[in-house]
DNA sequence: AACTTTTTCAACCGCTCCCCA
DNA sequence: GTGGGGAGCGGTTGAAAAAGT
């Protein structure tokens, strides 16, 4: 269609993001909830363009956003969804409550798929690879990257648990997903739960979209993670819990042992996603 | 201590999808 | 049916930090 950038890039900011920015995008959105990037900057006297501060929201200052070291069972999950979905990262970060696609994309590039190489497997195809002789290397690395990253997160992580004790404000959460026709499940369905292939519901953001909240079978109006629908609530309350997060894994885990004795089963599932 | 190389990750870019007039 | 606009996604970039020499 050749459409203009999303912004005329004159006079607009680039470039990391000010803590006045911050400020400024955080309360914003706390006053009048998410929705309508494109005039959003205007309104909250930011000079960048809507897509910027939708990523800004999105990747780093949304409160449900959950800091710090990825788990082992975030670290499998995220392997075992990457076998099944590929490089869909906000389906693979909807799996996984209170981390990015951004984030995990990022993990996946620098540490999953040395780690999957090392382990001798490849990262793209989740198949044996035949031995590597620079794998030892490999490894003399990855151990030195896992020290450096160990204290990196747990200085941010500290950070960030002072700064969200600061914070705990109201704002409207958003609809983790478009909506979308009954005919067709969403490219992005971050709320899409293994057990409601059939029974996506999607939730909605702007108060237009809410009126529009569709549910295709009467189900899952609350999202077995609990990731569903979100009106107005307390921020702190969304960041899941071990207990989340433990309740997903097993539901994966019953996917995986379905997998063990319907492949084809399972087949028919990442293509439903993936349709 | 100084310089080079490697790693990390926030931010950007370009594209597609979906909705609506 | 068509095109424009908003939103979201995945790939890529580049600055900063860390590690190596």
């Amino acid at each position: 269609m050749g459409r203009a950038p999303c912004c005329s890039k004159v006079g607009l900011h680039r470039g990391p993001w000010l803590p006045r920015e911050d400020a400024l995008l955080t309360k914003y959105i706390r006053d009048h909830g998410e929705g309508q990037w494109r005039s959003l900057p205007k309104r909250a006297g930011l000079l960048r363009c809507g897509k910027s501060c939708r990523l800004r929201w999105m990747n780093y200052l949304r409160p449900d956003i959950k800091r710090g070291n990825i788990t082992p069972d975030e670290d499998d999950l995220i392997i075992r969804m990457h076998s099944l979905l590929g490089n869909r990262w906000s389906l693979i970060a909807g799996r996984i409550p209170g981390r990015t696609d951004n984030e995990i994309k990022n993990y996946w590039n620098t540490h999953l798929c040395k780690k999957l190489r090392n382990q001798g497997t490849d990262p793209n195809t989740h198949k044996k690879l035949p031995d590597d002789p620079a794998k030892e290397s490999e490894k003399k690395k990855k151990k030195r990257s896992d020290k450096r990253k160990k204290k990196n997160r747990a200085e941010s992580e500290s950070e960030r648990n002072r700064a969200e004790s600061e914070k705990k404000i109201l704002v409207y959460l958003p609809k983790p997903t478009r909506v979308t026709s009954l005919s067709s499940i969403p490219r992005t369905d971050s709320t899409l739960t293994l057990n409601s292939i059939n029974s996506y519901s999607a939730a909605a953001s702007t108060s237009k979209e809410k009126e529009k909240e569709v549910n295709l079978e009467g189900e899952n109006q609350n999202d077995d993670n609990g990731f569903g629908f979100f009106g107005e609530m307390e921020c702190s309350s969304v960041i899941p819990d071990h207990g989340t997060l433990e309740k997903v894994y097993e539901e994966y885990l019953q996917l995986l042992k379905v997998e063990e004795n319907h492949d084809h089963d399972l087949d028919s599932f990442a293509e439903s996603l993936l349709a």
